[in-house]
DNA sequence: GACCTAAATATAAGATCCAAATAAATTCCG
DNA sequence: CGGAATTTATTTGGATCTTATATTTAGGTC
């Protein structure tokens, strides 16, 4: 009758369940024959555990006669399909300055998005709750949702997240990311670290077991996977490149400002170096304080000697980072990630140069993200999905009778 | 029949039985009553299960009359323990210049230790396989057993391994160290590097989730545990250092020596230097090709300002490594293991005094391991209780009747 | 020996799955 | 149109395993 306590009798069936549900996911609609041979169960006992995903309310039967590429002979087969009413997850890209949201079905199908900028400095951490959940409501408002459709919601914060979903309690900057989503979101939330959600986004792209994701515009954040999971450390800090500057001027005190990323690394570098160069650039056409990484990066497309050694300078950086991860975690390749991954292509090509060619070590591939500025959001979708399947029947769908 | 396909309906009674089997692991003897709150099944089912382990081997029942301790009323319980015919673990520390075995009970009791030299460069691959499966079947004669005891054996091996026990291919002496062992060697053979079996000893003796291990004697491992997970990377080159020199000599090509361990450096640093130092030092009292790592730590220990220095150049280089692995990893703790780890606590001291104090990164225990030369083999000992208990019914214990 | 207690057994019932037999639905073909 | 042929759904019976309940058993205590 309370149904949390599965008795030992019933683990069985929930294991083929949650097996019939996972092989569901994976397919439009499919026929008991099918998902026979994906879970290895007899044809009465899938089509049992169909009844009962049917009844609970995730699983359809499908009758419309749309019986295209059928066999043609034989008994038609019962076709099922995952019930779309069943759920949806939200991903929640929750930066220091725009929000990002996306609606997906439980196949990871987009359904709808939603972008807005926000001031988080002034709206505060109660400000920032109240603008996703706004935001969450109108995307889910475009496809004829509401919160009660929502399985699981999976927001991304700049900030370190531990396994609780709490972040470190020392900086105040991070305890404003870390807004307290999780308080006023509806079904079950999870936080993560961006750059964490990143990786996930790239990992599943391109299933790679040992990938460093660097989500770097204004600010430098790595995920790591390794081994095909994801490294979090104890505080959420696993991914921190602090160690970069600390290293290389070969002291171990921190200094200011490691924690910029390239976007931030290239705009100041322009702002400093443009005084005092030598040569011709076009970035003093630009009001020094108006000078930005776009600008940067235009200029030296279009030769700019600035600009190019600007460019070199970040190649090293990246370069620098490529070798530690390799060598420390043998990863075979590393994603720029974030809005400045279009234009990131010149730096990746510098960096190339410069690893060690025959070191004996294998040399991680360096490649842009295809997501642009949404492989944040991206890979929350694809984290709801991930802890979705892993155990499906910990959630319960949306019912399908009232 | 064939027993290795099991059906969806012996499922049930396999998890149950791998469950109950875990808690006889713990307990010493046992009584169904206690496997009850366990397991959470009830009395006719845990003895249902605890008969099925008995016909197997796995289980005996206590007849003897000791009762100390028991409830003084009503009717007495069975009582199981686990068979300790079952079976044993072997623990292999292969080393380049030795090879240390331990058997252990499947409760990880130490039953027999044995320890041999070897000149791994004379004897090839073939002779260290060999000299291998000699001194297992010593240290087997030394308990009573043979090699069909055997469930399990652990190898520890001076190489990067991947996930399937291999190491890559590029190194002569990565193949050497890595001999193929599992060719040979009874029962599941597992093969492991040493710095990751030593990361798993220090785990086991002090849980934390995340704990960096530094095999550093001649040469220089770092077994890397994250989230509670041993890293490994795509070709078991994770925990490579390679990086501390690349990174702080602001290039990218490796050089000479960048593999060395504590040892190694200690000793190589005093013979450079003993030469250019103009100070009094009593290093010069040995000949130069005769200095050792603990000539050095001696000396430093009596005062000697040269062997001062080179402790503190140790603990610097320590340190450097301390900090980016609590930066890149958010590392917890940081063991050093191996032989030196008895005299590496002065190296210690002069680390911590220069870690960042106020940097608001948390910063790392820097601790000496207990388990002195040990550590390798004991790790592997506990991966392989790890392996067992994981799941103790894909092995086949020792029978009962012959 | 009567009585108490906790555990072991015995018994019945429920859940689950499988294998085989049976029934249904559809196409193909004469 | 009606009967194979075919494929699937359904039913049935049996086996395994777990649970719940009742009964027996083995010790102790008074």
């Amino acid at each position: 009758m309370d149904g949390t306590t599965a008795s030992s009798t019933q683990l069985l069936r929930q294991i083929n369940s949650g097996a019939l549900l996972r092989f569901a996911l994976q397919e439009q609609v499919f026929t008991a024959g099918e998902a026979m041979g994906a879970t290895g169960l007899t044809r009465a006992t899938v089509l049992g555990v169909c009844d009962g995903l049917v009844d609970a309310g995730w699983l359809e039967e499908v009758t419309d006669g749309g019986e295209a590429g059928r066999a043609p002979k034989g008994r038609p087969a019962r076709r099922y399909q995952l019930r779309e009413a069943a759920g949806v997850v939200v991903g929640l890209d929750a930066g220091e300055g725009h929000l990002t949201t996306i609606v997906a079905d439980l196949r990871g199908r987009e359904l709808a998005k939603r972008r807005q900028s926000i001031d988080s400095h002034a709206l505060g951490r109660a400000g920032r709750v109240a603008g996703a959940q706004e935001l969450i409501h109108q995307a889910l408002a475009d496809v004829g949702c509401d919160s009660g459709d929502v399985l699981l919601t999976v927001v991304g914060v700049p900030a370190p997240v531990d396994a609780d979903g709490r972040s470190p309690g020392a900086g105040e900057f991070w305890q404003l990311m870390n807004s307290g989503f999780d308080q006023h979101l509806e079904g079950a939330v999870t936080i993560e670290n961006d750059a964490n959600l990143a990786a996930i986004a790239e990992h599943a792209q391109e299933p790679s077991a040992n990938v460093a994701t660097l989500l770097s515009g204004e600010r430098f954040g790595a995920g790591l996977i390794v081994d095909g999971r994801l490294l979090r450390g104890r505080r959420g800090g696993a991914g921190e490149m602090r160690f970069l500057d600390i290293l290389s001027d070969s002291k171990l005190e921190p200094e200011e400002g490691t924690s910029d990323g390239f976007g931030a690394l290239a705009r100041k570098w322009a702002r400093t170096l443009v005084r005092s160069y030598e040569g011709d650039t076009s970035l003093r056409r630009i009001p020094e304080e108006d000078i930005n990484a776009e600008d940067v990066f235009q200029a030296a497309r279009e030769g700019d000697a600035l600009a190019r050694d600007i460019i070199a300078r970040l190649g090293t950086r990246l370069a620098r980072i490529a070798v530690v991860l390799s060598s420390l975690l043998d990863i075979e390749r590393v994603v720029i990630a974030g809005g400045i991954s279009r234009a990131i292509e010149p730096v990746l090509e510098h960096a190339r140069t410069l690893l060690p060619a025959n070191s004996g070590l294998p040399l991680p591939d360096l490649v842009a993200s295809t997501f642009g500025a949404e492989a944040v959001v991206h890979g929350a979708i694809e984290s709801a999905l991930t802890q979705f399947r892993r155990d499906p029947t910990a959630f319960l769908p949306r019912a399908t009778r009232p």
